[in-house]
Order: structure tokens, then sequence, then C-alpha cells
RNA sequence: GUCCCCAUCGUCUAGCCCGGUCCAGGACACCGGCCUUUCACGCCGGCGACAGGGGUUCGAAUCCCCUUGGGGACGCCA
């Protein structure tokens, strides 16, 4: 098929979940691959439950995730009209009918079938009335009881559904708006969607959604419903599971990279491949490897891409991520400060954004404070003498370089006859205030001279005054 | 209750459509080791699965049936 289009309906009674996002990945996905349209609608027809603040949300993660639409936003509240004129052809072509059962009624035609073993339905009463519509009245679409319906699906194969087990379901409330299924239905008419990638949990409405095409003389869309998300317990992801929002992963510090390079993977596959760029995902992504059974949602495995995430970004693309963070904790970086040096040195060390603010930290801060266990280790009086030499030499140095560093280190290591390691960890205190962090050299040249001599001074200092 | 979907290591998955190359491969997690100035990274190794039962076949993870288990849907919600 050519120019395919694809889209993702949103319903904005909540932000986007791990689920929703996938499903709009996956439609985004394939539309760039096929060079085709990816379109989006928001389904706010309850209007009980829809608010503004779930389609800022959505929006707002959605763009996060780096997921742009070529139409849209369309609202079905706006669209009302065409829904209605689409009842009227259903209605026209004997499609369709009035109804004008109460919800009680309703509900005892389901407890009667419920008993009787079958499926909770309407049981048709007024199908054959030909009522004339009115206020108050619902309109049913009028569905064959004979046969069966087979939904042919590009992920999950050919299901076959009896029609015995589909009732005449409402497609306009009395109140006039449109039901889902009928909304649905006429909005990817309209809009020319002719491929829905959806949850499965949308398998059981095709057929009604199938019924409706029929009604319509529409031509099928290509259907492909993949399995849901489940959290750690097997149970549908849900709050229980702890952070939900896709936002609230971006606070966490995940990659918007890594988070599609995660959301794609569960469920598709590309052979071995785990890792993959954005470019890459466009060109590899299909419908044909999209597995058939539910996944579960596992943070190990998207802490760990957003770590391999991190180390393929350059610290050019990082600071302007990092930066937001920074400024939060309340450091100022500074013209002179070397932003990217310091990140290039944390980047094989972080899996996410939020641990990297944390360790990057001691470079930035004015005055760095010693941790007590890491001072009472390191800073002892035999600890003065290799940090002062380092001191001295260092401070004899020109300009720093790793070679030149390294060899003002290995004189201090003949002078005092000391092991590099007894040399570098009260250096390493010195000048992080703890035991942890990047490699001395390299850390060093980060830092930069001044910082590095006057932490130094201060380490000497702290410790004199010990004594 | 009724209908529908699904089933490979703890987890994500490759393999299944087109049976033999699979006493099942990769990744995450976990455990051990190497590297080493700390912590990481990296590298090497280990643990670990075809849900069960029948069939078909010379041969089944792969095809068929049943059982079991999980999930979903049955609304004037979407």
């Amino acid at each position: 098929m050519d120019n395919i289009i694809t889209r993702f309906p949103p319903s904005p009674t909540g932000y986007l979940h791990i689920g929703g996002a996938r499903t709009a990945l996956f439609n985004w996905l394939y539309a760039r691959k096929k060079g085709g349209k990816f379109v989006l609608r928001i389904e706010d027809t309850d209007q009980a439950r829809s608010t503004k603040a779930s389609v800022d949300a959505i929006f707002e993660s959605l763009e996060w995730l780096g997921i742009d639409w070529d139409e849209g936003p369309y609202f079905q509240t706006d669209r009302y009209e065409i829904y209605s004129s689409y009842v009227q052809k259903l209605l026209d072509t004997g499609h369709a009918y009035y109804c004008n059962c109460t919800p009680e009624e309703v509900n005892a035609m389901r407890d009667e079938a419920r008993a009787k073993g079958q499926n909770p339905m309407y049981n048709g009463k007024c199908r054959e009335m030909n009522l004339e519509g009115g206020p108050g009245m619902v309109v049913r679409i009028k569905a064959p009881r004979m046969g069966s319906t087979v939904v042919e699906d590009v992920i999950k194969g050919n299901t076959s559904f009896p029609n015995s087990e589909l009732d005449d379901f409402i497609i306009q409330r009395s109140d006039g708006s449109p039901m889902y299924n009928m909304a649905v239905v006429v909005d990817d008419i309209t809009m020319g969607i002719n491929t829905i990638i959806r949850g499965d949990d949308h398998l059981v409405n095709t057929p009604k959604q199938i019924l409706i095409y029929n009604a319509l003389s529409a031509d099928l869309p290509v259907f492909g419903h993949v399995p849901m998300v489940l959290g750690s317990d097997r149970a549908r992801l849900s709050k229980r599971h702890g952070a939900m929002s896709v936002s609230e992963y971006r606070d966490m510090g995940y990659l918007p990279d890594a988070m599609i390079n995660y959301l794609v993977r569960l469920g598709w596959s590309f052979g071995d491949q785990e890792f993959f760029t954005r470019k890459e995902l466009i060109e590899k992504f299909s419908l044909d490897h999209i597995g058939k059974s539910p996944s579960m949602f596992d943070m190990n495995k998207l802490t760990a891409l957003n770590a391999k995430h991190i180390q393929a970004k350059t610290p050019a693309e990082l600071s302007n991520e990092l930066m937001p963070l920074l400024l939060q904790k309340e450091v100022k970086i500074k013209l002179e400060d070397d932003l990217e040096k310091a990140i290039e040195t944390l980047q094989p060390r972080s899996k996410t954004l939020v641990e990297m603010a944390e360790s990057a930290l001691f470079y930035f801060k004015e005055d760095i404070e010693f941790e007590e266990k890491a001072a009472k280790k390191f800073f002892k009086p035999e600890s003065l003498a290799p940090l002062k030499k380092s001191l001295e030499y260092m401070e004899a140095l020109k300009e720093f370089t790793e070679k030149n560093l390294e060899d003002a280190l290995k004189k201090v290591m003949d002078e005092t006859s000391l092991k590099f390691g007894k040399i570098a960890q009260p250096l390493r205190v010195a000048l992080t205030g703890t035991t942890v962090s990047p490699g001395i050299f390299e850390m060093i040249l980060a830092l930069g001279r001044e910082k590095t001599l006057q932490r130094i001074q201060k380490a000497v200092q702290f410790i004199e005054s010990k004594a």
C-alpha cells in the first residue's frame, strides 16, 4: 500500500502512559518509515472525564519523545456534525434504527442473557419497530444475527467472531453525541486512515467497527493489534507499578532516545539487535516482527539502555539536557568551566541524567566539602607529604596535559616511595570531597588548573589544622 | 458466565510461517574473574527456558488436538 496514513487517538482522561506511548510510537515509526502521514486525534467525547490538562500532558509527552504529527490534533468534540450526518446515512439506508428502551430495560435484558449462559446483550426489541427519532432516543446499529465476522490482523492473523455475540450496540447517545465505535470509524474513514495499529484490548471492538465500515460501504483499513504492556505483577500496567506517566521518566533522567528504543523493543525485534538510534528505528521498523504475547515493563532494561544512549551521545548533546538539571541544583556554571569535558568524564559512569548531574556537582561548586568518612580515611598526617608535593609539581607546570600530570605524580611517587594509589586517593578526596570519581587525570583536566590547585591547597590546610 | 487473544531463561526476545544446521542464540538482572588510582566502563566466564499431555513424522521449540496458566472484552467509557 502506498501513502500509509496512521494515527494515534488518545482520550484525554489522564497522562500519556507507557502503553499509549508505545502505540503512538509504532504508528509514528511506521508512517515515517513508509514516508506516509501520522495523524493525531484527541478522542474527547467523554466530556465528563476529558480535561484540558490531560490534553496538554499528552502533547508534552509526545513532544519530549520526539513524536511529531503531520495532521491534527483533531478534536472529536469539534466534529459532532460529521458524526450525526453519518449516523443519518446509516438510518437512511436501514443499517441503523432508533430505540427508546430505558437503561433499566436494557440491564434486565443483559441479566436475562447472562442467566441463559450467553453474552450479556441488548435483545433487539426496537429493531423492527421503525420508531421515529425523538428526544431521549438512542440510535442502534442493525447487527447481523448469523454468520461471523473475520478480522484480518497483520499481527495476530485472522480471527473469526461469531455474529451471535454481537448485539445492536448504540452508535448515538440520546443526547445526540456519538459513541466511541461510531466516532472512530467515521474519523478513520474521513481522515483517510488506512493503517490502524492499536492495543489488542481493541481487538474485540474490531468486528463492531467492521460492521460500520461495511454499512457505510467504506474500504477496510489494515488492522494490527499489539499486545498489552504488563506490570511486574503480570497485571496490566497501572499506578501500582510506580512511575507511569512518560514525563516522569524524563524527570528521572531518561533520554527520549533511550525511552523510544526501549519501548519499541518491548514487543518488536530486529534479530539480536538491542540498541537503536532514532534513525535506525525509522529505517528498520516493520510490522512483521511484532510479537503476539504481552510483555512486562522492566525498569532495569530501560536503565541499561539509557546508560548506553548516554554513552553514545556527544558531550555537546548531553550538555543541553543536563544544563537545566544543574541549574536546579543551584550551581553556577561559569564561562571558563568546561562542561563538556566534565560530561565526557561522567558518560561511562552515569545511568541517568539525574545521576550525571549529581556526580557533576563537584566540578562546579565554589566550595566543596570533604565527606567525613573520606577525610578520616585519606586525610591522615601521612597524606600531607604527597599532597604538598603534588601541589608543588603541579604548580610548576606551565599547562596541564595528561602527560604532564602523569610525570608530576610519578615524581611524587619516586620521592615519597608511595604507590600510586596512596597518592591518588587523597588527591581524589581533595578534589571532589569523596572517594568516588572519574579517573584522576581526566578529572583534573576537566576541573582546570585553578580549581585543582585551590582545592589541594585547601586540603593541605585542612589536614594541618587538624594536626 | 460468554466471546477473543496469548504461551521459549526471573525479564525483553531470536528461532516457529518454509520441521533436521537448536542437547535452543542474544540482551537485562544476578554471580565469579580480568583490567585498575576509586567508582564505573570494557572484556572473559557462570547460572538459567521450549507450560503439561497426546498425536503427525525417520525426526518437532517449530505442524495438529486437548489441558493448564496468563491477558483482554462484554457500558447511553474510550
